[in-house]
DNA sequence: TAAATTTATCAAAGCGCTTTGGATATTGTC
DNA sequence: GACAATATCCAAAGCGCTTTGATAAATTTA
């Protein structure tokens, strides 16, 4: 039997008897045999690996856990789609090097760019070597066409800050992610406009911009205490921080909820999954896995057809009413 | 000039003259030439590749997060041999079809094995795959030799145990991962010969088993506060299982360290290290990151020579004193 | 029954590299 | 200056598949 005929059977062609397609099977089962990966991907130009390129930042040296839940998701549609997933953590001033070298080497049919920042540059160069891709996240200063799953950040922190203000509070602190990630930005314009809105006006000290771990929840949020008019309301971006948060409250003997509110955008990791009937905490929450996988889905449209239009796709967090929000205590 | 003379200079072969190279280096950087990483591999015969097969629990859905900082280690090693990671997460009952269809596709050099269970079919299954692979843990059951690195858990238990009978306790829980998994079941053999070379007899509803997540350190904290005779202190897994507990002692207005005494182990995540000059925990502190170079290491070294015995890698975890542990409280 | 289609199979080319086994040019030795 | 040794380069084979184009067999049509 030539080895057409055996391509042929277990590639499901149709010029193939189901007869002969049998026998093939069947003896392919027997001896384990399944065509080499290698000589496979070289023979029709497909690499049927997607890249997921992980910025690490040499400076703190820290994987952002979100990754973790990301990655799942995406990986089951990789999965079902005969894709690898190959990841690669690179420091992040030779991110767009390293997106270069996939491209020219050919070892990824795509990839996703994680943690875009406001001005990001590897969209425009992705465009340019033309290699497909999908953000997630978006970048607010490009004026090019790409793929993006983005969370409403703006809105999200703007509803949260609004329901703070509803419930009294006037002296409202953001611990935020790091200064001038997409993200971290839009959630400040969100919270901004809410104050803007209802007419309050606060210094710059109650905007914090740090990596999101806990150790940055509890220090930022005993920066914010101490200020001399410490806020009666925190809204953070992530529920690692937020236990940071709270690690700082019960230092200075304060209760979550009662002495100080707080909201955090919750990703809905599988480890920290709030979800008692009444959470823990409330939350601006969004599956971080659900994003995965979209973006796994829109990336691979895109490989498919080549042609077809960049695409947006806009999640909107839901605001989750849990126990850490109540009116402000008298002074 | 031909391929050969390009290819030679380019992998940096002695038969080609420096005044050559330099030309071929010159037009691969003006043309931007990088050799196509497919052809390359079929080529070579290698596929420069490092499966990470993450088996991910049907009925939790989740992802373990210690991955992502042992896989930031393990892939900065691998970065540096050239080699890729594939990452793969698969449903648990498929992981060892999983590894067999890697091996007769040969799309990966070797793998790494996570969370082995005490009882561990994988290894002698891998042996006779005849693929080159690290075990990050142990398999408590097994004749099979196997490469592996892990941490001293029965001792790091056993000695944070002791610690706290030596404060005075007497009457200490132990919040661990799930059963079976063999770093648990080390860790409460730990325990358990500290009661016993103390002659303290505890009921077996003082261990409870679990997914390592926040909701579960709540809610088995919970379940030994309910105890007709409470723990005083408390030994757990995980840093985020800690903070499940933390917050159930809130809920039961007991002060961590003064009502009850807590100790963790430490992973030394990037995103919860615990930094302050007494730490928060009295903690087994282990870096998981350090696991994934050594692991990379290792497997990088079994590859490379692959009728190398293999060997272990056991690390002791340093037992850091924190703030959460104190004599217990005289009721 | 012969010719025209359709179906089932195969031989050979090609994917883009690395590597083997020369061939040629250069240098060294007596 | 003749020969050996070495340095430098190259043509061609091969990695294990998929895919193209052709052939043979089976079926249909006239």
């Amino acid at each position: 039997m030539s080895q057409t005929t055996v391509s042929r059977a277990l590639n499901g062609f149709p010029e193939v008897s189901e007869k002969t397609r049998q026998v093939v099977l069947e003896a392919a089962a027997k001896h384990n045999y399944k065509p080499n990966t290698r000589a496979r991907r070289l023979a029709t130009g497909k690499s049927m690996t997607i890249g997921h390129l992980v910025s690490v930042s040499k400076e703190y040296e820290l994987v952002n856990p979100i990754f973790a839940d990301f990655i799942a998701g995406a990986s089951a549609r990789y999965a079902q789609s005969g894709y690898d997933l190959l990841l690669s953590l690179v420091p992040d001033e030779d991110e767009f090097t390293s997106y270069k070298e996939l491209a020219a080497r050919s070892t990824v049919d795509g990839v996703v760019v994680h943690t875009p920042r406001v001005d990001e540059q590897r969209i425009a160069q992705l465009n340019s070597l033309n290699l497909p891709f999908v953000v997630h996240g978006r970048s607010s200063n490009t004026l090019e066409k790409y793929n993006w799953v983005d969370v409403n950040n703006e809105r999200s922190f703007f509803r949260a800050t609004q329901l703070l203000i509803e419930l009294g509070h006037t002296t409202i602190g953001l611990i935020n992610g790091i200064a001038g990630v997409d993200f971290a930005v839009r959630r400040t314009q969100g919270y901004l406009r809410a104050l803007k809105e209802n007419n309050i006006e606060l210094a710059d000290a109650y905007v914090t911009h740090s990596e999101m771990t806990e150790p940055n929840g509890y220090k930022n949020a005993l920066a914010l205490l101490d200020l001399p008019d410490p806020p009666t309301a925190i809204v953070t971006s992530s529920i690692i921080m937020a236990h940071g948060i709270k690690r700082a409250l019960d230092e200075r003997e304060l209760k979550l909820g009662r002495d100080v509110s707080v909201i955090t955008h919750d990703d809905d990791l599988s480890y920290f999954r709030d979800t008692a009937a009444v959470p823990v905490y409330t939350a601006t929450r969004s599956s971080v896995r659900e994003a995965g996988r979209l973006s796994a889905d829109l990336l691979l449209k895109t490989i498919a057809d080549p042609s077809r239009d960049p695409e947006g796709i806009l999640l909107d967090a839901e605001l989750i009413l849990g126990s850490s929000t109540k009116p402000p205590r008298l002074r």
